[in-house]
DNA sequence: ACCCAGGGTCATA
DNA sequence: TATGACCATGGG
């Protein structure tokens, strides 16, 4: 059997058992990118808080976030943890967004130029790149994080040791080249992680057991 | 009280 | 290149 029609039935039986995901959640494609760095080894509950903070401040936006002092902005963003760390990355994010020419600027960039150009950030790695490129900017990339890793490790599929890069890649030349499928299967192997299936052992839709 | 969450950087060997 | 310390809040 082909990587692509087992990952093809994973992604199936995930969909069938959790449905749409709606991902995303974000009013706009600046915001994605905001909370793509506010969420990194964090959990999304307490990156809705700061992003709220920053809406209710009317800070989340570009010109905004760079006259806003480091200080400021770490306060604003604080419920997000890392705040001092994640003040800095999204200063310097914002700058080279701006300095990039936004998303009319960026966008005429392939995604390999892009995801370089995202990994020369601070604070910007592999992950939130990617997040970025399939979220914000609509790019066929397969976003690749721990949850990712240990479903398929549990399924043998891989053996868990995998560089980023490689996993990526295994993903990325095994599936159809799909935006809308890259999306909506990144946001399904979140939601078995964190809502652990319920049904029975026995479903034939889940062929795996939570997790340890 | 402990554990972890939609990671990444930097110093060290 | 590869491991380890560090960053920090909030919910279970």
């Amino acid at each position: 059997m082909s990587h692509q029609s087992v990952l093809l039935e994973i992604y199936r039986r995930l969909n069938e058992c959790y449905g749409p995901q709606h991902w995303w959640p974000a009013d706009s494609p600046f915001e994605i990118m905001v909370g793509a760095i506010l969420t990194q080894n964090t959990a999304w509950t307490n990156v809705e808080k700061a992003i709220n903070n920053l809406k209710d401040a009317k800070a989340l936006n570009v010109h905004v976030l760079i006259e806003l002092s480091e200080e400021n902005l770490a306060k604003l963003i604080r419920p997000s943890g890392y705040f001092n760390v994640k003040s800095k990355r999204l200063k310097h994010f914002v700058s080279w967004f701006e300095t990039a020419g936004r998303f009319n600027g960026l966008k005429k960039l392939n995604n390999e130029m892009l995801r370089k150009r995202l990994l020369d950030v601070n604070g910007i790695g592999p992950e939130t790149a990617d997040d970025i490129l399939l979220y914000a900017f609509e790019r066929p990339v397969f976003v690749i994080d721990a949850y990712t890793r240990r479903l398929f490790k549990t399924l043998g599929l891989i053996d868990g040791t995998e560089s980023y890069e490689t996993l990526r890649r295994f993903f990325e030349s095994s599936l159809v080249s799909d935006v809308g499928l890259f999306k909506a299967y990144h946001a399904l192997i979140v939601r078995h992680a964190k809502e652990k299936c319920t049904h029975e052992s026995s479903c034939l839709h889940c062929m795996v057991e939570s997790p340890l």
